[in-house]
DNA sequence: AGTCAGGCAACGC
DNA sequence: GCGTTGCCTGAC
């Protein structure tokens, strides 16, 4: 047993079990979380990372398929992750006559939507606006770094993204420190917004109604329809929201021929790819940004 | 050197 | 309602 790992149970792995198709791997590429880091455990190759406030979760895959995952960090690993998913239910929801649909399926079958805390995905993804891949990671790792709550693992050290009252007592100039350019403003008024609890994002969690949660987002500065549908998808469970950036566009007016823009080509998405719209989003998503 | 990237708000009509 | 423009920054 090692001793860092006492905390959670005897440190030993487990295999979640899942239904369905899953790839780590293509998960963790697709665009919604930026912070996980490769990470060898023994004798498995995985990754580490924070999920909301708790000590640092691993997770690996194995050529079988098979996901580990620390004994006592399971449940909330697999919830992350959406290995609860019922891919097969999700699927029989999605146009049955969609050929480019079905082709981006076959492209990357196993990537899942995860289930991220509110917070850090809101606030990732304020920060993301006209940015890469790329600078999108490296502006989460920084303001990880200087701002957020510190935990060590296997000789490493790990990150919770900071909370909001942090961010608030930071400062928008602070924040421009960390390569945020025009969006710290927005970062810093979110944080000032949530941590004074003038939004509420347990609510908007919570909030049955997709079009409302989306509203009470979008009253925050730097939040629009991209922003607040990428927070509920990736974070709310709202898998009708259908985020519609560059890439999602090109495909839709390369591959269906919809050539209108914003709400219109949003409304004409979700009544064609149906109530999980948003899963068919993410297939969809990767797929263009592979072939197009 | 200039252009462009996984948007948004503010402005003009 | 629509379309246009400025915005920080880093990568090419």
């Amino acid at each position: 047993m090692k001793p860092e790992l006492a905390a959670r149970g005897d440190g030993s792995l487990v295999a979640i079990p899942y239904d369905g198709s899953f790839s780590l791997l293509d998960t963790l590429k697709s665009g919604q979380l930026f912070h996980w880091e490769s990470f060898r455990f023994g004798e498995f190759d995985g990754y580490a990372g924070c999920i909301g406030g708790a000590p640092p979760s691993f997770i690996a895959q194995l050529e079988s398929g098979a996901v580990l995952t620390l004994k006592g960090d399971c449940e909330r690993v697999a919830g992350y992750f959406g290995l609860d998913h019922r891919m097969e239910e999700i699927h029989a929801t999605f146009p049955s006559n969609d050929p480019v649909l079905r082709a981006a399926i076959a492209y990357c079958p196993g990537i899942r939507i995860v289930r991220q805390p509110v917070w850090e995905c809101l606030a990732t993804f304020i920060t993301s606006s006209l940015k890469q891949v790329t600078h999108i990671r490296a502006i989460s790792m920084t303001l990880r770094q200087r701002y957020g709550v510190a935990h060590q693992f296997g000789g490493r050290t790990f990150y919770a993204y900071p909370e909001p009252a942090v961010l608030a007592a930071a400062g928008e100039e602070a924040l421009r420190q960390c390569s945020l350019g025009y969006r710290a403003k927005s970062l810093h008024l979110a944080a000032v917004a949530i941590g004074a609890g003038r939004i509420d994002l347990n609510a908007i969690e919570r909030e049955p109604s997709l079009s409302r949660a989306r509203e009470s987002l979008m009253q925050l500065h730097g939040v629009g329809e991209k922003i607040a549908n990428c927070a509920l998808l990736f974070s709310a469970g709202q898998w009708g929201a259908f985020p519609i950036d560059v890439w999602i566009e090109r495909i839709l007016r390369e591959h269906y021929r919809k050539r209108v823009k914003g709400p219109k080509l949003q409304q004409w998405a979700v009544k064609h790819f149906g109530v999980n719209a948003g899963y068919a989003q993410q297939y969809l998503f990767h797929f263009a940004r592979k072939t197009l």
